[in-house]
RNA sequence: GCCGGGAUGGCGGAAUCGGUAGACGCAGCAGACUUAAAAUCUGCAGCCCGCAAGGGCAUGCGGGUUCGAGUCCCGCUCCCGGCACCA
């Protein structure tokens, strides 16, 4: 970065694996504590048998974790979370963000918000059994209930006849990998417990079963299966022999359970459940339906309406040694205890024995553990998971402010005076991690008073990738990495710079080019010398002359302050190339004596400096400005300046351009058409027909209509 | 499968409150300078027909609205990215 021209105020440092930064982790962590927005669950939880830890939904990508790779294991362990559903609802509100729609997308698919309804079956035996559903209007049509196969009622509902099977299943899905279970795809599985439910709804019996395709996380872990409006119920059905009943009709040929081939998951009319025969319904434009049968159902203490949500509490232990340990302490006497804040923070022993089979070497370190419990004073164990890294980077933008401070976590007046973060860049691989956590973390502020600011980064936009010449992304294998170092080292740090702003769209990215960066350091070149080589003019001043470049020097004034605030830099470069052209132009036109000369210099060099800096500011010394050019005011632009002469308008007839007028920009309507009507080629035209219309757009072009 | 974003010259890309498509640059061609080359400078340049004037065709494909569509509407194709049995 040094070498690119960055600049950092390194006064402003932090290092999160400091105890001065992590204890405020801890802080944090025990306010949380307090409020139960941290709390320690067993569950089942992600597994990286190679990192020897669990990990947040959102640290496995497709089965794998997201450092090591490895396949993820699900595991039955007790973990700390964050309650970060309780702001499920809150985070799915963007408003007042201008964020890319990508991003909002990911995260709000993340939260994966869903309306419904909670029913509850009874089993035979009586043990209630409550399922989730977004149908609450296909009630009528589950023929079957299934389980995940981790649900506690399973052990207790399986008869003696067919346990051997059902937990030879449960036994196989408990072993399988997240991506094993994806890997199965749509061909399903699953084991018939022996049991039956009763629908309360019209009292069916109804047969229940364990299939992996219903999970523990989500809902209730358990289902109520509706083959004919829903796919993979109907999968299950057919691939077990279960009846297909359907309780929603389309309009034209009625269904037959037995002939479909496939889930019916359209908007109909109720059939076959009592007194909502009749009832138009579906999930598209007519969920009145499921909103009566819902109300329905909550009269008879049935159901309740209910939103299910995708996302999970961040889960934030973890095994790893190197992290901000967990400020929480084990008293036998007590139970679970938070560390006194006067004994913050909690330090990372550094005198640690790693062990050869991965473990935390803090479970074994005598010292760290040992404890004294902050309520009764007898001996305590200290907790040995560390926080996930994403604490650190949930809250440090408030630190960078008042990075050293040891009595607050941060500056209050500070904060209030510089956030929320205005702009903030970064990679689209945040999406869902870093940018929700932070967001989280932001009204979890907020809420324990220490903020007054809803959201963190008002502005965000995500960077393309700059790709290798053969346009595939840049990696060893392929060979086609281009080496920054190497082209600083080559072209200097302001051709590198202004050559990745003007190399397409910055959002976008682009394919890296040698021949492109070529052109740029020629422009680069082209700038010195149209500031420093003195004019060879043969030509004379003249007011047109004058005037065109104090229009050149201020149309660009404009167009380079827009695409700045816009984030399009490449048409920003395109501007100051066609600055510096004009310029060119102007000069061997003998005007470089002229006031115009000197303020198209400066104005150019201060429209340069943010992208090609050493450059303008090398050339701002030599034309004897003073001071840096980095620290003047942004130039500001004359509207009067932009004012032509003359302005070309476009004439065209029955749609086709057929010339070009020259008008003074404020010639009035019945002019420009006598311009327009005279204009030779344009005249042939009208000749050939009527004129039935003329439409005039000011400043831009005629049109007739003949016939 | 669902969601989001795209498709414009030989290349990267401009232009989207509908108003002269191709700004700027790369590559290319011609010329100046040079003994020559490089560098630099000047000019040309979407494709097709034409000496020219000019005309025709063009923004992934097919329709539509409009005086006028890269831009709006309907129906497709392909590419990139995200999620993926979430009931």
């Amino acid at each position: 970065f040094g070498q690119m021209g960055a600049m950092f105020d390194w006064s402003k440092k932090v290092v999160t694996c400091d105890p001065e930064y992590y204890r405020w982790n801890q802080w944090f962590f025990i306010r949380m504590f307090e409020r139960g927005l941290a709390y320690r669950k067993e569950s089942f939880v992600n597994w990286d048998p190679v990192d020897q830890t669990v990990l947040a939904n959102e640290q496995v990508v497709n089965g794998r974790g997201e450092r090591s790779g490895a396949l993820i294991e699900r595991r039955l362990m007790p973990q700390w979370h964050f309650k970060i559903t309780d702001y499920a609802d809150e985070l799915l509100d963007f408003s007042g963000l201008d964020w890319p729609e990508r991003v909002k997308v990911m995260q709000t698919n993340w939260i994966g918000r869903s309306e419904g309804a909670e029913v509850t079956f009874h089993s035979e035996p009586g043990d209630p059994i409550t399922v989730f559903t977004t149908r609450p209007d296909t009630l009528w049509g589950a023929t079957f209930m299934v389980l995940a196969p981790e649900h506690p009622l399973v052990d207790e509902l399986t008869t003696p006849e067919r346990r051997a099977e059902v937990e030879a299943y449960v036994d196989r899905a408990s072993r399988m990998s997240e991506l094993d279970r994806q890997a199965e795809g749509k061909e399903k599985t699953g084991a018939f417990i022996g049991a039956y439910a009763v629908n309360p709804v019209n009292d069916a019996r109804i047969p229940i079963w364990i299939a992996d395709y219903v999970l523990m996380g989500y809902g209730t872990g358990a289902i109520m299966g509706v083959p004919a409006h829903d796919e993979r119920d109907f999968d299950f059905a057919r691939r077990f022999g279960l009846d297909v009943v359907p309780v929603i009709q389309p309009e034209g040929a009625p269904l037959d359970g037995a002939a479909m081939t496939e889930a019916y998951t359209g908007d109909g009319v109720m059939a076959n459940s009592g007194p909502f025969d009749g009832t138009p319904s579906g999930k598209e434009g007519n969920a009145e339906g499921i909103r009566a049968v819902t109300h329905w159902l909550e009269e008879r203490g049935i159901g309740t309406g209910k939103v299910t949500y995708r996302l999970r509490d961040w889960l934030i232990s973890r095994q790893r040694y190197w992290g901000t340990p967990i400020p929480m302490l084990y008293c036998e006497r007590c139970g679970i205890q938070p560390e006194k804040d006067e004994n913050l923070p909690v330090v990372l022993p550094d005198d640690v024995a790693f062990m050869p089979t991965g473990e935390s070497p803090l479970k074994t370190h005598a010292a760290f553990l040992e404890a004294t419990c902050p309520s009764c004073g007898g001996p305590a164990t200290r907790e040995t998971d560390t926080m996930d890294t994403f604490m650190d980077s949930s809250w440090y933008w408030f630190r960078y402010l008042s990075p050293h401070r040891d009595d607050a976590p941060f500056d209050r007046a500070l904060v209030e005076r510089w956030t929320p973060v205005d702009t903030y860049t970064g990679g689209i691989e945040h999406a869902i991690l870093h940018l929700l956590y932070a967001r989280f973390f932001t009204k979890v502020l907020r809420d324990l008073e220490l903020v007054d600011i809803d959201e963190p980064f008002l502005r965000l936009r995500n960077q393309g990738m700059i790709l290798g010449e053969d346009n595939e992304k840049m990696s060893k294998s392929r060979g086609n990495v281009v080496n920054p170092d190497a082209l600083v080292a080559e072209y200097g740090a302001d051709a590198v710079r202004t050559y990745l702003m003007f190399i397409g769209p910055w959002d976008q990215g682009a394919p890296w080019s040698y021949q492109g960066i070529e052109g740029v350091t020629r422009f680069l070149g082209r700038v010195w010398s149209v500031v420093l080589d003195p004019a060879e003019a043969d030509g004379r001043a003249d007011d047109t002359s004058l005037r065109d470049l104090r229009r050149a020097v201020h149309t660009a004034t404009r167009a380079v302050t827009e695409d700045f605030e816009a984030f399009q830099f490449n048409t920003a470069v395109a501007e100051l190339m066609t600055l510096q052209n004009a310029m060119a132009k102007a000069k061997n036109r003998a005007l470089t004596q002229t006031d115009a000369w000197r303020e198209a210099q400066r104005t150019l060099l201060l429209l340069l400096a943010p992208i090609a800096p050493h450059l303008a500011e090398e050339l701002w010394e030599r034309i004897g400005q003073g001071g840096s050019v980095h620290l003047q005011p942004w130039p500001e632009y004359d509207p009067d300046a932009l004012v032509q002469d003359t302005i070309t308008m476009a004439v065209q007839v029955n749609g086709k351009v057929r010339g070009q007028i020259q008008v003074p920009p404020d010639a009035d309507k019945d002019a420009v058409l006598e311009s327009a009507r005279s204009e030779p080629n344009v005249a042939r035209y009208l000749d050939a027909g009527t004129v039935q219309r003329e439409i005039v757009v000011p400043g831009k072009l005629v049109s007739f209509v003949v016939r």
